[in-house]
DNA sequence: GCCTGTGAAGCTATTCACAGCT
DNA sequence: AGCTGTGAATAGCTTCACAGGC
């Protein structure tokens, strides 16, 4: 049924799509081509289409995709149906504003519950949020059947935090310290290295711009 | 001389080999082996030295790289000669947090000023980075001969920001708002987009690992 | 005519595999 | 023996180009 592996920057775009495309439904558009919705997205219109192919909601040639079908498929596609509740590992600076950037933003993706280890933040809550102490991580991870977590902790407590969460059943990790986390294939990380990503653009602010660096 | 044009993912790496080789280097290691460095960095002994072949430095066949001297090849590679400034516009939450995530962490990429146009956030210093008004952009850019920009607004003003920041000379962008941002082929983007980055470790924490998921 | 869906081609990135060195 | 550097092979991703539909 499912066709094969389906590639994460596939699943990127079709986010992406989502994204924009329930903007476009907010101004009271109907439908859109692909390479409209490909001007938008900074990719090809054959892109869009290769991309869609994989969610099975097909377009009509001549007035093209219907916005509000589309989301919907893209939805049954990307979402769990019963939602996606998330944690968070580390309420630092970052881990605070991340908090705050994912408080409310999508229902279906919410973050539950946030963790540190410092007694001064623990028991206090921010952006809705309750802290509490690692030590209750693995049975409140259980206990809310989630299955994704973000790390926001600094580099040299990452690996630990990573292994308390495969061990407490994890299976998807976004992860903010800057160093490559060991974990088994069956778990996915999702790195968002801001260093890295700061020297590649100093890199290539020097170097010559290199047309297409966008969509990692 | 430049072979011809380097990929932002090896790009990436070599930013990322630096990093471990400069903390192998505090605790008094001397050499490593690409098979090394390729465990810690999380990818191929292959990739590795493919990587390093664009920096020109040569490792031995029984001692490896002298960590030392890959360290400096890698820099003066990577880093402009005279330091990069930086700056950022959107002190928000988000905006905030970067800011002292950078503060004082790559003395060769630091951020020299922060730009908001709320009038309350104005003339405030946080994280040792005065808080200017966006009417000062253009001049401050070019006074400071600043080519490397962060872009922490909300969606809705990031493309008006990307296409000052374009304006006042900048040739690279951090992009941290979930938008495409259309600018001129020589201006380089990198985009950091939470919501993507996270709805994608949902999908393959629900839908199968991937194996692969790293390095964008 | 201009669109979609898609096989096939083209391109980019990674890995293989081995000559050469020490 | 075990490493590096690298041409050649492979795998993965994107674009081309066209058949089919409205």
């Amino acid at each position: 049924m499912k066709p094969a592996t389906i590639s994460s920057k596939t699943i990127g775009r079709l986010s992406l799509y989502r994204r924009l495309l329930m903007g476009l439904l907010a101004t009271g558009a109907k439908s859109i081509f692909s390479h409209q919705l490909a001007t938008k997205a900074g990719c090809t219109a054959a892109q869009v289409r290769r991309d869609l192919m994989v969610v099975g909601y097909t377009g009509s040639p001549n007035r093209g995709y219907d916005i509000l079908e589309l989301v919907k498929s893209l939805g049954a596609f990307l979402d769990d149906p019963r939602g996606e509740g998330t944690v968070l590992v580390g309420v630092g600076n970052l881990g605070r504003a991340i908090l705050s950037y994912f408080s409310g933003r999508r229902p279906k993706l919410t973050i539950v519950a946030a963790f540190d280890n410092d007694p001064m933040k623990v028991n206090r809550i921010i952006q809705g949020c309750r802290i509490h102490p690692l030590e209750s991580f693995e049975s409140l991870v259980r206990e809310n059947d989630v299955h994704v977590g973000i790390i926001t902790v600094p580099a040299s407590d990452a690996q630990g935090v990573a292994d308390l969460m495969v061990r407490s059943g994890i299976h998807g990790l976004l992860n903010f310290a800057p160093i490559p986390l060991r974990v088994p294939p069956n778990v996915y990380v999702e790195d968002l290295d801001m260093t890295m990503a700061l020297e590649k653009v100093a890199y290539f602010a020097r170097n010559g711009a290199l047309e297409k660096g966008d969509l990692k």
